[in-house]
DNA sequence: ATGACGTCCTGCCTGC
DNA sequence: TGCAGGCAGGACGTCA
């Protein structure tokens, strides 16, 4: 599931490949996943748009566009929210019974290529295909005020990297949550951009139990939490991002962090650090891994 | 306001 | 072997 280091490389990624390019066509199989407005409307909208930027915010990614017409340019963002299984991906497929396959055989996956349900045609002859087995995935377009105003948008918290956050402002946000630490971690409105693996990642990291309950940490707890995040973040950013079944750069290539990864769907196997053995709990109705010696609840 | 639960969707794993 | 049932999971919506 892709979370801030891993949207972060495909934004990366797609900011060398396809800024600047024109969308020319569209096409999807799962209407569903267009939030907003009417595939109708949005075909109508995106074609012939330019893309010009493209940003992270927390998990989501933002494009932006611009469309010119006789008299004026509008300008327009394409907000792509990836949820569990959604994968991004850069390159040419045509379709085949029915299936679309890639025309070039190379690090895309059989099974990526089975659940394109949105294609973006760009004027140099790619595609920006959005492959998702779930069909979760979320995928607005509308002007720059409406998609700033968005709830998902406007009520994110302080990105974990941004380094106006500072130990401080972490601290009075970590005070004033009553809730588990490991909630608190992964509620995009308090911080954004961390998910299940980079919490329990982040939380061994600090040698801290995930149930303890944010506002009784000490400070000297949440100031390893505060380098934890940053330290786990950045190390699974350079090894571009967690593949443990699913995730996928823009190439269809996996990324490494789930290699060296301390504890996540790393249940009943020994801990980097002590060798204890990793066990998993549910917290929130998500499951939670740790090394029952090293974080003490 | 807050927290618990339902919802979306489908591959995979378990148990009979 | 086959099939039904349960589970996973981000974030919004609903309900008490």
């Amino acid at each position: 599931m892709p979370e801030l280091p891993e949207v972060q490389t495909i934004v990366d990624d797609l900011k060398k490949k396809i800024i600047g390019l024109q969308i020319v066509d569209v096409w999807t199989d799962a209407y569903q996943l267009i939030k907003k407005p009417s595939f109708e409307n949005f075909k109508k909208q995106i074609k012939g748009a330019k893309i010009e930027e493209i940003e992270r915010r927390g998990k989501n990614i933002l494009i932006f566009l611009t469309k010119s017409y006789k008299l004026n340019t509008k300008k327009m963002i394409l907000l792509i929210h990836q949820k569990l299984t959604g994968h991004l991906l850069c390159g040419q497929w045509q379709m085949e019974n029915g299936k679309w396959q890639p025309i070039e055989k190379g690090p895309l996956e059989e099974t990526v290529n089975n659940y394109i349900h949105l294609i973006l045609f760009l004027n140099n002859g790619k595609m920006l295909a959005l492959s998702d087995l779930r069909k979760f995935a979320k995928v607005i377009l509308s002007s720059p005020s409406d998609i700033e105003n968005l709830k998902e948008i406007k009520e994110l918290g302080p990105d974990p990297l941004d380094k106006n956050f500072n130990f401080e402002e972490f601290k009075k946000l970590i005070k004033s949550e009553k809730r588990k630490i490991k909630e608190v971690l992964m509620d995009q409105s308090v911080i954004s951009g961390i998910g299940n693996i980079y919490s329990d990642e982040i939380l061994w990291q600090a040698k801290i139990h995930p149930l303890k309950l944010a506002n009784q940490l000490a400070d000297l707890e949440i100031k390893k939490l505060y380098k934890a995040m940053h330290s786990v973040l950045e190390k699974a950013i350079k090894m571009r991002g967690t593949s443990i079944s699913d995730f996928r750069d823009p190439e269809g290539k996996p990324g490494k962090y789930a290699e060296i990864r301390a504890v996540y769907q790393r249940e009943g196997e020994k801990c980097r650090r002590c060798g204890a053995i990793i066990k998993r709990i549910k917290i929130g109705g998500r499951s939670a891994h740790f090394c029952p010696k090293c974080q003490r609840a």
